[in-house]
DNA sequence: GTCTATAGTGCGATAGAC
DNA sequence: GTCTATCGCACTATAGAC
């Protein structure tokens, strides 16, 4: 991943293939010893596995969900699930890991590249918005059933979310520190831009029914930060 | 509920008072032929029910909270909880008729009595956040366990979103008109006010960690807006 | 590696005593 | 109006054949 991937959101797309397949792979080696098949089988359903967990999670809940709901999806029986993970609940930590993997290792792979703290903040939102429109369906997973992990994975949880917020917060301060920026509240403008993202994936089909792309939204967001951050 | 009430969080809780036990009184009339105790009864007992729903259901989830932790908590036996509802899901439907019931009289209460586009916005503002603020429980339930309604019930969870959010338009909507507000898509900034009240009921944690209080965040929105609204 | 059959548990809901 | 006891069902998880 590189400044080149972002240029279009199938660019991204294409780019974080590679990615996936390397996390997918060592998730399935942490979990060796729960995987009861060979690398390459569990590499080849496991996808399909978590797809359907969060499709099904997402529109009646995962605890409404049972694993014969799952095992009629995937057209798998009960039995070949368990092969692939031990309980119900580590399919669910298996999908969030998998999930967090990519994307911390996606942030990490960028840092600030630009001189400008506005540049480098709209490049923060842009990579965000990629992220959520492909992985829409594990964000607002995630969202919706935090409560169902244990209080370990909750705090952990919460924490990443802060530590999202902090990476704008700390480009904002050093925009406001440079007097590129205006002199405000960085903890607000950081919830904002936070809440701003969070809308697009917990919210697609108002944006859908407007008629709004992600390029539109990416624009719009620009624009408010324009007006707010700049003097 | 008048412009006396907005004064203060308190003022506004107090004024809610006389409307609450309307509302619950006209929801016990409205299921009367599913409720089987008393009148005098279920008006006391109802609240306990709601909020022990609401408290578990927030903490667990509603799918995974059973009857008999409900029964636990609000110390009755299982056979008493079904003389106050004719099923779990019933119990469901009515925590969310009776604060949609509360909420949205609230609304009509107001209206835009301003002359000023720019101060009717910020009295919605302030009302939802007060609203928000007194049934947290509810507005965050209502977020996260809208999956486990009815199609049409979540048909129409979604229609009073929009409602809402088309209330913040229209107000920006007259400001452009009447030239008032800079020139800009209102959708945008309806969407934008909607997320930064959201954000306030979804992660309360976040802001009470922070030590930033209602009034606080409210001020904040005020600042943005008259930024980015205002030529 | 995948299947079917089933053990064991906890659920929503009801019946009937008080 | 509230209780306890219990029914029938659907769930997670496992055992053992293929």
């Amino acid at each position: 991943m590189n400044l080149e991937s972002v240029s279009s959101l199938e660019q991204f797309k294409l780019d974080l293939v590679k990615l996936e397949q390397e996390q997918l792979l060592m998730l399935i080696e942490k979990h060796q010893n729960l995987i009861k098949v060979s690398n390459k089988t569990a590499l080849k359903k496991l996808p399909l596995l978590f797809e359907t967990v969060l499709n099904l999670g997402n529109s009646k809940g995962f605890s409404a969900t049972s694993l014969r709901d799952i095992s009629q999806a995937t057209d798998m029986s009960l039995g070949a699930i368990y092969t692939y993970a031990s309980s119900k609940e580590d399919l669910l930590l298996m999908v969030n890991a998998y999930h967090i993997a990519i994307i911390e290792n996606c942030y990490e792979a960028f840092g600030k590249p630009y001189d400008s703290p506005f540049d480098n903040l709209l490049l923060s939102i842009k990579i965000h918005l990629y992220l959520s429109q492909i992985y829409r369906p594990w964000f607002y997973f995630a969202f919706t059933e935090t409560k169902h992990l244990s209080k370990k994975n909750i705090r952990q949880s919460k924490a990443s979310e802060l530590k999202s917020e902090q990476f704008f917060h700390n480009i904002i301060e050093s925009g406001i520190h440079d007097k590129s920026f205006r002199e405000h509240s960085s903890d607000f403008s950081a919830a904002m831009v936070k809440s701003l993202l969070q809308d697009w994936y917990l919210k697609p089909w108002k944006y859908s029914n407007r008629g709004i792309s992600l390029e539109d939204y990416n624009l719009e967001i620009k624009r408010l930060l324009t007006l707010y951050l700049l003097p």
